[in-house]
DNA sequence: TCAATGGTTTTTTATTATTCTAGACAAAAA
DNA sequence: TTTTTGTCTAGAATAATAAAAAACCATTGA
C-alpha cells in the first residue's frame, strides 16, 4: 500500500551503473554529490548505500565510502512491474475519443480509463482536471466526470479560437525578419507540397501529417506559452479528424495543398492583405470540412 | 476514514423539508421519484428512508411509505462541521500570490496550501493540474508542484495573449447589429466613466472595478468558451494588479478612462479603424503597467 | 404483457491512512 | 570556515476503504 519505492529502486540500479565505471577500492563522493549523479534526495541515496553495504558490494563507515568489488548483473534490484508510462495520456485520451467516436454527453469512468489506459486514477484525475480548462469534460454533479465532447458548438468555437490565434501567427510571420527560421521552413514546406502535389492520385493520406506540419510552422512564430498550449490540442484534434472523414478526401486535400501554398506565396511576398485573406479562406474550409464531419457522424 | 457521508446528511434534510410540506398518513412518491427530487442515487434515499423508519417519522413497507407524523428540528441531521466551501478556489489562490506577491519558483506545498485554504488536498492537485494549463505552475522533476509565477516573460506572453484576443472582440463588436445588448452596456459604462471622471480626485480607486467591467463588456461579444476560460484568469490578474501597483495611481486611472472613452467613441461610430487603434493604444498602457508593478517588486 | 418499483449486488468515486521521499538542522570532520 | 553526515520533520504519491452510484433482477399491479 502507499507509495511505491520505484524511484529508489531506479536510483539503486543507476548507482550501480556509476560504481562499473569506478576502479575498485576508490573512494566514493560524497553523498550530496551521489544525490546529483542520480537525480534523487539523499534520504534514497542513503537506502541505496545501506543496501550495498549489506550486499558486501562497498565498505562504509562515516564518510568512507569504498567499492569492494565491481557491481554485476544479479546486484541489480528489479523494477516493480508496472513503470507504465503515463507519458503522453493526453494523446492516447484524445485519440480514444477521435478514434472510437465517443459522443458528447458521455460519463467517463475513472476506473474504467485508469484500468485501459493504465495510468494510476489520480493522474487520470488530473488530467480530467486540466482538460476540463478547455471545455472539454466537466464534472459532473453526481461525481466523476463526463465528456462534453465534440458537439457542434465546441466545434465551431474551435475553429474561431483556431483562427484567431492563427491570423494573428500570419500577421507577425509577415513582419517576421529575414534571417527568421520561419522562411527556410516554408521554403522547404513549399517544396514538400509541390512534391505531395505531384504524387496526390495515390499519396493524398500523407497530407494529414503535411498539414500539421504547415500550421506548426505558422505558429511557432508566435512564442507564446498560451498559444502553444492551445495550438497543442487543436492540432490533435484537426489532425484526427481529418484522418477520419474519409468523403472526397483527396479532391479535400488537393484544395488544401493549393490554399496552403497561396498564404506561403502571401507571406514571402510579404503582403499581409494578401496573406490575411489566403489564410481566413483556408481556415474557413477547415471549418467546414471539420463540422461536415460532426454531421455525418451525427447520422450514423 | 474514506469518503464522507455529506451527502446523505444533505440528503436527508432535504428530505424532511419535503416531507413537511406533506399531510400526514399521505403516501410518499416512488424511491426513484425521491432520488429526483434531492438530487441523489437511490442508495442515499434508501439510506435516508431507513433512517426515517427508524426515528418512526414513516411507515415503509415494500412500496408503500406513509407519513406519521410532521418532522420537527430534531430530527435534522447535523452537517459535520467541514462543509468548507471549495468554490472560487481559483480566486482565492490568485488572490493569495498577487496580495503576498509570491515570487515565481516558489515551490508549493499541496499540503501548506490545503489548510490554508480549508480544501482538501485531492482537490488542490486537481486545481493546480488545470493552472498548469495556463503555464501558471507546473510539475517538479522531485515531485510536487512550483509557482512559475509572474516573471517578466510570462506578463509579456499574458499581455500579448490578451491583446489578441480583445482586439478581435473589439472587431466583432463593430459588426454586433444595433439590437444587441453591448450597445446599451456601452451607454451606461460611458456615462459610468465620465461620472467616475467628475469625481477622480478622490474615487481614483474606484477605476479598478469599472476596468474589469468594461473589458468583460467588449469581451462578452465574443462567444466561445476558450476566450471566456482564458478571460476569467486575465481580467482576474490584471485586477489585482492594478489594485496593488499604487505608483501614480490618480494619473494612470485618469489616463485610462480617457482609453476607455475612446474605444466606446470608435465602437459607437462604427469605426473598425478607429477602434482598433484606441483598443490597441489602450492594450499597450495596460502591458507597460503590469511590466512596470513588476520591475518595481523585482527591486523589493 | 409490460412498465414501473423495490430488493440486492457490483462498480465507482471520494477521502483517509500509510509508506516513501525530500528537505532542514545541527553535530562532526576536514 | 566549509563540507559532510546523522537525525528528524514535513510532504507527496498511492493503496485501502467507506459512501455513493448504477446495474441487475425479481416482483408488483395495471
Amino acid at each position: 500500500m502507499a507509495r511505491t519505492d520505484a524511484r529508489y529502486r531506479e536510483a539503486f540500479n543507476a548507482l550501480l551503473d556509476y560504481c562499473a565505471e569506478l576502479s575498485p577500492r576508490a573512494p566514493m563522493p560524497s553523498e550530496s554529490k551521489l544525490c546529483e549523479i542520480v537525480g534523487v534526495s539523499r534520504t534514497v541515496v542513503r537506502r541505496c548505500l545501506a543496501r550495498m553495504e549489506e550486499k558486501d558490494l562497498i565498505a562504509w563507515e562515516g564518510r568512507d565510502k569504498r567499492l569492494l568489488r565491481a557491481p554485476t548483473a544479479e546486484d541489480r534490484i528489479a523494477q516493480q512491474g508496472g513503470l507504465q508510462r503515463s507519458t503522453n495520456l493526453e494523446q492516447r485520451f484524445l485519440e480514444w475519443i477521435l478514434k472510437f467516436d465517443v459522443p458528447a454527453n458521455t460519463p467517463l469512468s475513472v476506473a474504467e480509463l485508469s484500468r485501459s489506459f493504465k495510468v494510476p486514477q489520480h493522474e487520470l484525475k488530473e488530467f480530467l482536471a486540466g482538460l476540463s480548462r478547455f471545455g472539454l469534460v466537466a464534472r459532473r454533479k453526481q461525481g466523476g466526470w463526463m465528456l462534453l465532447g465534440f458537439t457542434r458548438d465546441f466545434a465551431v468555437e474551435l475553429s474561431d479560437f483556431r483562427a484567431v490565434l492563427e491570423l494573428h501567427a500570419v500577421r507577425q510571420a509577415v513582419d517576421a525578419p529575414v534571417d527568421h527560421p520561419i522562411w527556410s521552413r516554408l521554403e522547404i514546406l513549399r517544396a514538400d507540397h509541390l512534391a505531395l502535389m505531384n504524387r496526390i492520385e495515390t499519396d493524398f493520406h500523407a497530407f494529414s501529417t503535411l498539414d500539421e506540419t504547415f500550421h506548426g510552422a505558422i505558429n511557432s512564430v508566435v512564442k507564446n506559452r498560451f498559444v502553444a498550449e492551445f495550438q497543442k490540442v487543436v492540432s490533435l484534434i484537426f489532425h484526427y479528424h481529418y484522418l477520419w472523414d474519409k468523403t472526397d478526401e483527396k479532391a479535400r486535400n488537393e484544395a488544401a495543398i493549393a490554399e496552403h501554398l497561396a498564404i506561403i506565396d502571401a507571406l514571402e511576398a510579404r503582403d499581409e492583405e494578401a496573406a490575411t485573406i489566403a489564410a481566413r479562406r483556408h481556415l474557413k474550409t477547415s471549418k467546414t470540412t471539420l463540422l461536415s464531419s460532426l454531421r455525418y457522424h451525427d447520422l450514423a
